[in-house]
DNA sequence: AAACGCACCAACCGCCTAGAT
DNA sequence: AATCTAGGCGGTTGGTGCGTT
């Protein structure tokens, strides 16, 4: 599918140079191999398996192919429309954050919630004139007339899908600030926000002045804004998560990914946006509203969906 | 019937982080 | 402290199928 000698200058990983290994789309007879190793002795060591199970495929392939397709728990067939409708208010809150996504949507991949984004909602969002990346409307215009129908008709037909290699530096409202750095906060880090509400990142500890206290426990070296993955958390700060709040924070996104949540919510917004010259701040409807609020929303979201995640897994890996 | 273009999605790539040494 | 290894993530690619011309 790809040619391996492609790679440019960059370092490589050792499972990089797969010299004399199969690639491209993967056989029954692979798939079975693979599966009946992994239900005979389980996942993991992934860089060895291929060897133990007889495979000559690469331990990433390997491990892909399990996760994304073989996995008892992986649900096939069509994405239904409260799943798709879940995968939308997720989005909104995390931006393409999606294996936080997937683990909160039981049987789904990351890699068909980041397809699906990418075929349908991106396109089906555009063509209701909202911004996927930022869930607002794409037409400042029709910002102010809330109640009109969408303005903006859908880009046509000919319009390729991104397939750029310098893609747009808005992955996400979550993690870039309006100047399109990375908003990560690390300790005694300052952020000013939209409406000059400033945020203060203190052992572990997101603050806001001018904004609502809030707090995420235990993640003095944790992306807050800008969370890559789910290994953050030590054990121990895990379970301090754990004891301290799972379900009020799990319980808390939800209701944010709840209808009722949002009328709050987009209040709150119409008061930043009020107060605020910079309407095309890239902070998302969820971080919008005043940022000493969105600090905490944003903690709160992530460490449940981390959470979430983190007991999604183990779910999974009991069952199996 | 053939050629073409588009949409979909499985798979790959590069990069990052955590843990081990 | 530095280096190595393994696992995981998001972005991107390319094969394939299907509809249109």
């Amino acid at each position: 599918m790809r040619n391996p000698s492609s790679s440019s200058g960059g370092t490589k990983t050792p499972c990089c140079s797969k010299v004399g290994l199969k690639r491209g789309p993967w056989t029954p007879e692979e798939d079975e191999l693979l599966a009946g190793y992994i239900n005979r002795e389980g996942e993991g060591r992934w860089r060895t398996l291929p060897k133990r199970a007889g495979l000559l495929r690469c331990g990433k392939s390997c491990r892909l192919r399990w996760m994304n397709y073989l996995r008892p728990s992986v649900k096939r067939g069509q994405i239904a429309p409260d799943e798709e409708d879940l995968i939308l208010r997720l989005h909104r809150l995390l931006g393409n954050r999606w294996s936080l996504i997937a683990g909160r949507i039981p049987g789904r991949t990351d890699n068909e919630i980041k397809n699906y984004w990418n075929t349908h909602l991106s396109k089906k969002l555009i063509s209701q004139g909202i911004d996927p990346r930022t869930h607002k409307p794409l037409n400042p215009e029709t910002q102010n007339s809330s109640s009109n129908p969408p303005a903006k008709p859908p880009p046509s037909k000919a319009a390729p899908r991104p397939r750029s290699p310098n893609p747009s530096p808005i992955s996400s409202g979550l993690e870039e600030t309006s100047s399109g750095s990375p908003a990560i906060l690390k300790e005694n880090d300052q952020i000013q926000s939209a409406d000059n509400t400033e945020a203060v990142y203190q052992n572990g500890t997101a603050t806001a002045h001018g904004g609502e206290a809030s707090y995420l426990p235990g993640t003095q070296h944790y992306h807050v804004m800008g969370l890559r993955s789910s290994h953050g958390l030590s054990n121990e700060e895990e379970e301090d998560l754990n004891c301290c709040g799972d379900d009020v924070f799990s319980s808390f996104l939800n209701s944010l990914i709840n209808e009722e949540a949002f009328p709050i919510q987009h209040q709150l917004q119409q008061q930043a946006v009020g107060s605020s010259r910079d309407s095309d701040s890239l902070i998302p409807m969820a971080a919008a509203p005043a940022f000493g609020i969105a600090a905490g929303w944003d903690s709160a979201i992530m460490s449940s969906v981390i959470n979430q995640d983190n007991n999604s897994r183990r779910a999974n890996e009991q069952v199996e």
